[in-house]
RNA sequence: GCGCCCGUAGCUCAAUGGUAGAGCGAGAGCCUUUUAAGCUCGGGGUUGUAGGUUCGAGUCCUACCGGGCGCACCA
């Protein structure tokens, strides 16, 4: 391939949709194989990792360095590359750290040096030679041998401006932990953290377990599912929203102490804060209550900030800490707190207790005058049950205000149907819900566990369901048979692992924390997604 | 689902309704301690798509596509 060929109007990119720069890429490719070089070679022997070198040798002078002549072989992507005629740098990175290495056409002869010159950002390379400083003080391996490890056709980011755009970011997130060392950060982080959270669990002999992901009746949570079919069976089935009502059949089987750290689904709008699949822990503890469960659960949320960094976080331009223990605030005297410091007139605490006073309260001009100052659309109160009303209430008033860790707890029955009821107050459960930064983080509840009871539960839902609520529980007649056979007095919780790391890694989305967050399928434009098709299926200009 | 904003070269961005530009990257060339290396040269565009208004549209209008943010729903 002469130089000519290789300028301007050179070759087609090799797949429609691809930049004209990969046609130049598959002939240094080609010029690579021309001279006897494997472009994309099996294996390499590395002595050290970049960081290793870094570590062993960053501390010593030009003159220790070359007392110690330090043979070493690196490998790594090439991230920058600074030719100056016979002698050259690159930099080179394997995703933890970052070497130069140093190219003298007197130290890898001719053909290395041309191999060199053949090589891409992007491209990978290994390098073997002796570590040394230079002039400027930069710690550097000084090559004799140039071991060319794999071509990339496509460029990688651009390096000034790193990765903007965020539709790329989340598409080809390889791309943005490339470019993007703070989001090879925050994916460290969330897995230290998932980690902490499996050590937390199994020390304290709890398993972990794998529950069904397609269930026919999709229980566990108030949310709309998805739907698939199952061919040989011929039956519909949903892809889960929860894996609550199979651990606690796994704790009725007799597994005291269960978790699953897994994905749910569920079938509702994107923003960032939802993602249609999330993940969620939930663990089940025998003869525990709500409040060993809120123990549990403070310790373990800390625990796992442990795990991500230092405290106090900072979370978007606040802090937040999770010194222990974390308040805890039962649901009615949240609101009541709230609007008693709006000092809104003929509202006081009690009557959140009476529902006939609620209501009047909700029909009065003073509530539609708070509504109207706080943009709250008090339509829909009304036709809510007292129960609905004050977690309504709650929601919109309270929740996002939530800033340090907060349990509230005493949720009203009727948004609690899997929910053990409070002796002193069937109107109430023994459930919490853990607030940190405006969002909802844990769950947790005594579980209910009167097989009778839990069935009037389902069908009290059913009505709802009926009234138009999509995300009513539906009825598993099922799961109460597991109760009717005994389910031990159990204490369960779920965490929103996402948000715990939002939270952590001071994302401000979801799609922050989560690899490949759900976008709609791209279409056209060399950018399709379908497998068979290649890249792009239309437009050959592009 | 509704509202607001955005879409110009491979990337980051310019361009009072009047000839589409810069920097970087990529290409050719020089350069044996650079690091956003430097210097020289020549390329690079159906301004997201389709219509419309206008003598004239990157710019104004409509629809669509894609994305972001907010609201709603939820966790």
């Amino acid at each position: 391939m002469s130089a000519d060929e290789r300028n301007g109007t050179g070759g087609a990119p090799p797949i429609p949709g691809w930049p004209e720069e990969s046609a130049q890429r598959v002939e240094k490719a080609s010029a690579l194989r021309g001279l006897g070089v494997k472009v994309y070679p099996n294996r390499y022997d590395r002595t050290h990792r970049l960081g290793e070198i870094v570590t062993a040798y960053d501390g010593k002078s030009i003159e220790d360095l070359e007392r110690l002549a330090a043979d070493v072989r690196v490998a790594g992507r090439v991230l920058t590359k600074r030719g100056h005629g016979k002698a050259s740098f690159a930099t080179l990175s394997d995703g933890e750290s970052r070497l130069q290495v140093y190219v003298r056409l007197d130290g890898v002869g001719e053909k290395g040096y041309r191999i060199f010159d053949l090589i891409d950002l992007g491209d990978f390379v290994g390098v073997a030679g002796r570590v040394m400083r230079t002039r400027k003080g930069e710690l550097s391996v000084e090559a004799r041998e140039i071991t060319f490890l794999g071509k990339a056709l496509l460029p990688p980011p651009e390096k000034w401006h790193g990765l903007a755009d965020v539709e790329i970011r989340y598409r080809q997130r390889y791309l943005d932990l490339m470019a993007n060392p703070d989001v090879r950060r925050t994916f460290r982080a969330r897995s230290a953290m998932v980690s902490a959270i499996r050590r937390f669990l199994d020390d304290r002999d709890y398993i972990e377990v794998e529950t069904p992901m397609m269930q026919p009746v999709a229980g566990g949570a108030m949310a709309r599912p998805f739907v698939t079919h199952h061919n040989a069976l011929d039956v519909d089935l949903y892809l889960r929203i929860a894996p609550e009502l199979y651990l606690k059949r796994l704790v009725a089987g007799g597994l005291e102490r269960v978790y699953e750290i897994n994905r749910n689904f569920r079938n509702e709008g994107i923003s960032s804060m939802h993602n249609p699949e999330f993940t969620m822990l939930e663990f089940y503890t025998a003869w525990f209550d709500c409040g060993d469960v809120m123990d549990t659960t403070e310790l373990l949320v800390a625990a796992a900030a442990a795990a991500a960094g230092e405290g106090p976080f900072p979370y978007q331009g606040r802090e937040v800490s999770f010194e222990l223990p974390f308040p805890r605030l039962a649901m009615k005297d949240a609101v009541g707190q709230r609007l008693e410091a709006e000092s809104v007139p003929g509202f006081s605490r009690a009557v959140l207790d009476e529902p006939e006073r609620l209501t009047a309260w909700l029909q009065s001009p003073e509530f539609g005058a708070l509504a109207a100052r706080l943009d709250l659309d008090a339509e829909p109160y009304l036709a809510l049950s007292h129960g609905k009303r004050v977690a309504r209430l709650f929601e919109e008033l309270v929740e996002g205000s939530l800033w340090a860790p907060t349990f509230v707890t005493d949720y009203p029955v009727e948004v609690s149907p899997l929910a053990k009821a409070r002796p002193d107050d069937p109107s109430l459960t023994e459930r919490f819900e853990l607030y940190i930064a405006g969002m909802e983080v844990a769950n947790g509840f005594s579980e209910l566990n009167d097989p009778l009871e839990q069935r009037q539960r389902f069908l009290d839902q059913l009505r709802e369901r009926e009234r138009g609520d999509l995300e009513a529980h539906q009825m598993d007649e099922d799961y109460v048979r597991a109760l009717g056979h005994g389910l031990p007095p159990t204490g369960g919780c779920g965490v929103g692992i996402d948000r715990l790391a939002m939270i952590l890694t001071d994302s401000p989305s979801i799609r922050d924390v989560i690899l490949f967050p759900q976008m709609r399928p791209e279409t056209g434009r060399g950018r399709a997604s379908e497998a068979e098709t290649g890249p792009d299926t239309g437009d050959l200009a592009e």
